[in-house]
DNA sequence: CATGAATGAGGATTCATTCAT
DNA sequence: TATGAATGAATCCTCATTCAT
């Protein structure tokens, strides 16, 4: 406690602070360019540091791409609790809402890490791939969300998979449509319109009329 | 009738056969690997013709990456036709359903060209754009469609664009889904899927009893 | 005598004319833009003839060009007729007289030449060399005659060698002078304005006042 | 004092030093070659660096080309001192004689620049352009000059920008006899004839005897 | 003879990565 | 640690030449 930072502890963070620096110039940078329109050179020009101190901090250009997207794959896993159905826990519905409103709200505020991880331009295979299985977990969690609503008799039957691919995309589109806009919209509005066309699409019949009423 | 073809017009088709050879082939790699991964080299290899030879048929590997692009676009749009709601035409929804069919059987037939046109990992700004303004376009196509549905009250009131985007993603959604199966699917089921899902989302409550049936 | 044109002649020249027409484009494509800069293509393009055919004519680029060059050369070759100090021959002033006039003459009807001789821009080695060949003849044509001059006690003393690369320099920088006037001068006077300059330069001191009068 | 050389000083001289190493080699390479037939390989080769440090220094074979060229104007245009007609001066032929004695001294320690300057074999239009430029000044400078000299009554009445070219022409065509010789003459005796013939030329028909005492 | 599609060696340039200081 | 000069494999593209038709 005499000295609560030693002069390793400083210099850890004092590193620290320089690779997130790197890093954050780099998202910007990928994200406005792409992957490969960023060259070493654009970022170290960006971020002030030497060639060979980029390379102290990231292997490589592909290893800097990687901690870029662990970050935003990370951050917006963060965004998503999953639905709780215990008895005591809030309606089904509003925690559904209140996970857009996460997503989005985050979305909102990184519009760069959209841009990189639903239009990664450029890229090789490996990163590709590696979206891709963010895709496949995000629409699996869609999809066991839809086949326990199925089962609780709170959803229509349908091709689970099929149709949460299809959520996971409308949900998409609406992200990009949002991040598009110049001036920021209402994102509960934003909200209640995607789930009042999400749920109406796999609600069952008789169930829609209540849960505009409590949703709305 | 005598001489149905001549030197020219076989020498020609020739040449149309090579062009095209070179673009399959490229167009399968861009697929693959993407724009930037892909080079000369691998297209001139894979076509098994020399370099010279490329660069007889295309400008350069940016021409042919558009020539590519260009035809994958002209085809997709090739498979939707205009909603008719004039008396005489068939039902809305069947136009609907036919549209759908379409796409997807197409897209099932080159699956390179989703993977080109949906993900399309790397490429430059330019390209990137063209891809977007397709996207604004259908977009576009299904806003103006939606606002038609609203004002014949067949559609409930909602924010026209974002749901337009949310749709379009939808519909994007389920083609990777469906791509992405070993084995293909009955696509006139996933049209219903998609179908009873989307429909379902913007249709007017009391509607939708009725379209469920008539639809199912 | 029958028959004054066999086929075999008429054939002979059509490929003569076909060959002097491929020939005339190259040595303005040459002469403009330089040997490199100038393409087999350029020049099959201007002549309207297949890339084919022009390989009939001349075996390389390389060899079409020393074909313009060589001509080049032996038209100019062509305008310089040994001054002749026979007892019975005109003047020796006056033959170089005719001498200058022929060469203006044609020089100023070829404009392109000059620039392919006196300024070969674009060439190899083996051109270059066969140009200063073309040179150190012409000079030593003119040392020839100033050493006679010499001999004679027309011309001063002088390091001769080194005297008449100055005057082949200065006509070189008249003929370029020349060339490059929007509207030719009268060759005329530019003969006798060089003359009076590269006289004086070599004629012995006494002898001076009286050419002046014979030339003028 | 202490430290008369800082780290960054040695870096920079370093880095001087190598730029002019690849320089000079280009110079005599292109000298040797011209522009077209030097590839950037062989200046590598030459200078041994890599590939990548030749762009490190120039950025691309083109600026090179333009710096070797550039440097060879100026050190030419270094070598020339307009003549002073100030009364204090030294008497105008003198600083004639010590004009051409400093460009023929230069000329003959970098015979190399003369191929490039005097014989620019291959380049490009350009290029070329430049040349002509630099002669066109020159030839300029000797037009004033000896318009002076009219007028001053030094020299006689004559076509002063023909005369100025064949001057300039004798010049050139004098500087490359003598880098032609395998051994070096004397360079004073060189300028002597030169000055003797190019004198003579446009000397005032009197004024010959007594410049010719006072030069020899 | 004439054609022009095909060829492939060769050229200029870029850029991720290394390493001596 | 920090630096940035040096590296060289890899890339796109050109163009003189050939040869089957």
């Amino acid at each position: 406690m005499a000295r609560p930072t030693t002069t390793d502890e400083r210099a850890e963070r004092m590193r620290e602070q320089r690779r997130a620096e790197i890093l954050s110039v780099a998202k910007k940078l990928f994200a406005e360019q792409g992957y490969h329109a960023t060259s070493v050179s654009d970022i170290i020009r960006a971020a002030g540091v030497a060639r060979g101190t980029f390379y102290l901090y990231f292997a490589s250009k592909h290893k800097i791409f990687e901690s870029v997207l662990e970050q935003a794959l990370t951050d917006l896993r963060g965004c998503i609790e999953p639905v709780d159905l215990e008895p005591g826990a809030s309606p089904p519905a509003r925690q559904l809402r209140d996970n857009l409103l996460r997503i989005l709200s985050f979305v909102v505020g990184e519009p760069e890490l959209v841009q990189l991880v639903l239009n990664p331009m450029s890229s090789d295979k490996e990163i590709i791939e590696r979206i891709q299985a963010f895709e496949a977990e995000a629409t699996d969690l869609i999809a066991t969300a839809l086949g326990h609503g199925v089962e609780l008799g709170l959803a229509r039957e349908c091709d689970v998979t099929l149709v949460a691919a299809a959520i996971y995309g409308a949900l998409r589109g609406a992200i990009q449509h949002v991040v598009r806009q110049t001036d920021l919209p209402d994102l509960g509005h934003v909200v209640d319109e995607l789930l009042a066309y999400a749920a109406r699409g796999v609600a069952v019949p008789g169930i829609w009329a209540q849960s505009a009423k409590t949703d709305g």
